[in-house]
RNA sequence: AGUCGCGUGGCCGAGUGGCAAGGCAGAGGUCUGCAAAACCUUUAACGACGGUUCGAAUCCGUCCGUGACGUCCA
């Protein structure tokens, strides 16, 4: 039984074989920090922070590779080169790299409340203008590419001739035709500049008023889009590795963009399994700027959003994810996340009490039936991940399970009705999926605002007591309050404060 | 216009030839001082029309609807 992924490239589910077992290189594109993240970043980085995860639980040793984007691209190539983020950083009157640092924090903020573990290496693209001028370099030499006014453009109708005779012509994994796009390419500004339309920036030149500019060979500029990824997993993951992940709407260009750099500098597909989430949609719409309809992260936890009718958990978000295959788009809805809330509150209900018990399971009375059951579907979680990480299967088999370990809280079910190999195996199947591979909290560790509540509950309670002169009452709440750790104070206009210590 | 994809019950979603997972919501019941939770039972779906097949949600065709890419995008 090994791992099955749909390889975007081939177009099929393909055996993960790696180059260099045991050791794994993935890269995954990770945000431009010109801006929060939304709801729809959160899919990419929690659904290969998931496959992450279940590679090192089948035992791979692996580099994951995720950077950050912090050097602008350009809004529209050739019309008027203006770097995304040192434009919004005159705007909000910043440093560009003041800029790039709060918008950090605050994706490193979401990650860590999403629970996904940090990447092995998360380099930078400013930390790397020198692999990228380097790169450029060799492939103007090899001639693929060339100078004009200051800019270096990426020669794709040449590239696409000569490596189509290699059977890998431009377009291989979006499964575009070169020939095609030309005809759609739609009119810009100074395309003059490049010998085709279809040719992309490798480095541009930065105009006076550009604050984020390198010097290199070709004068004073900013690198392209495409380039900062292909230099980052040479330098880390070498010229080939074995997983390429990132959002579907990346296939086409970024990624093809990558696969002809990397091509001509290494003479190899850079990466053997491509790897795409689907998006995750609003009213059947992609989320994203251009559509007006994002729902920052910050705002899915406050519920500081008029789409939202309450806060959303990052452990509610994250189940909510994972209960769909992550190559389905996945439709938001107030409806569909509160469904998600029960669930996980559910499941986690259950396997809690499950793990806190010793003396359930037994080697006489065993109702067969029950135990080929369990045993069953909790074999079978490996076999839907091994299905293209079909998360969405191996929690339905979850909530198979729930209300087996239920009733034998309820004891509807009696507790040696499991043999004690069996409940073993369902308990450290269950622990290994809910707690290492998804990666769930139970939403109560997120859920600080509900605590608050309850103690509002208890003061507004000892504040009635104590105008009926009920002291008895009052004294107990405030007298066990305190010993655990949370001081009532009475300020002197009547209320009541407190610290939690 | 093109390329690729999708259309499953009230909502979200599994499912690539063999009686249509799971969650949420709904209904009835058990338990409970009352509630909540839990448990049991249960209602309900494959866009349309053709075709291939013993058999199709699944393969093919046409149509309708819709989305992604094409332009910054996870």
């Amino acid at each position: 039984m090994s791992l099955k992924v749909y390889n975007s490239l081939t177009r099929q589910k393909e055996e993960f074989k790696p180059i260099n077992p045991p050791y794994v290189g993935m890269y995954v594109c990770g945000p431009t920090v010109s801006g929060e993240s939304h709801l729809g970043h959160a899919r990419p980085f929690i659904t290969f922070d998931v496959l992450y995860r279940y590679l090192m639980h089948l035992g791979y040793k692996v580099r994951y590779v995720r950077n950050i984007t912090d050097a602008g691209h350009f809004e529209e190539e050739g019309r008027e080169a203006e770097d995304k983020i040192s434009n919004k950083a005159v705007l909000e009157k910043l440093e560009p790299m003041e800029l790039v640092q709060k918008y950090t924090n605050l994706y490193h903020w979401a990650m860590s409340q999403f629970n996904n573990l940090p990447p092995s290496i998360e380099p930078t693209a400013t930390g790397h203008i020198v692999e990228q001028i380097e790169m450029i370099k060799k492939i103007i030499a090899d001639g693929y590419a060339y100078e004009a006014n200051g800019s270096v453009y990426f020669d794709v109708e040449k590239y696409n001739t000569d490596f189509s005779a290699k059977g890998q012509p431009y377009g291989i994994l979006s499964g575009r035709v070169l020939e095609e796009q030309i005809e759609s390419t739609r009119e810009l500004d100074n395309q003059e500049e490049k010998r085709n339309k279809s040719d992309f920036a490798l480095w541009k030149k930065a105009p006076a008023e550009h604050i984020m500019r390198w010097q290199s060979p070709w004068g004073e500029g900013f690198p392209g889009w495409h380039i900062e990824c292909s230099a980052m997993s040479t330098k880390y993951l070498g010229e080939e590795f074995d997983i390429h992940g990132g959002g579907m709407d990346l296939q086409f260009p970024h990624h093809e963009c990558e696969i002809a750099q990397s091509t001509v500098c290494n003479h190899k597909m850079p990466a053997r399994y491509w790897l795409h989430n689907n998006m995750i949609t609003i009213n059947g719409k992609k989320m994203g700027k251009s559509y007006g309809n994002q729902i920052m992260l910050s705002q899915m936890f406050s519920g500081n959003h008029p789409l939202l009718d309450q806060p959303y958990a990052p452990s509610t978000i994250r189940f909510f994810i994972l209960q769909s295959q992550y190559r389905s788009t996945l439709d938001f809805s107030n409806d569909a996340l509160q469904g998600s809330e029960k669930a996980l509150r559910r499941l986690m209900e259950a396997f809690e009490w499950l793990q806190q018990q010793d003396h359930i399971g037994s080697t006489g009375q065993v109702d067969p039936a029950l135990d080929e059951k369990v045993k069953k579907l909790v074999t079978e979680f490996d076999v839907f991940m091994n299905d293209d990480l079909n998360t969405a299967k191996v929690i339905a088999n979850m909530f198979e399970l729930v209300p087996i370990i239920n009733s034998i809280k309820d004891k509807h079910i009696p507790a040696g009705a499991l043999h004690t190999d069996t409940v073993s195996l369902l308990k450290k199947q269950l622990s290994v999926y809910i707690l290492n591979i998804f990666a769930l909290q139970s939403s109560k560790t997120d859920n600080n605002n509900k605590l608050e509540g309850v103690l509002e509950l208890l003061i507004n309670i000892r504040k009635e007591a104590k105008s009926r002169k009920d002291f008895l009452t009052s004294d107990k709440i405030r007298n066990e309050l305190s010993a655990l750790g949370v001081q009532l104070k009475d300020e002197k206009d009547g209320g009541t404060n407190y610290t939690i210590q």
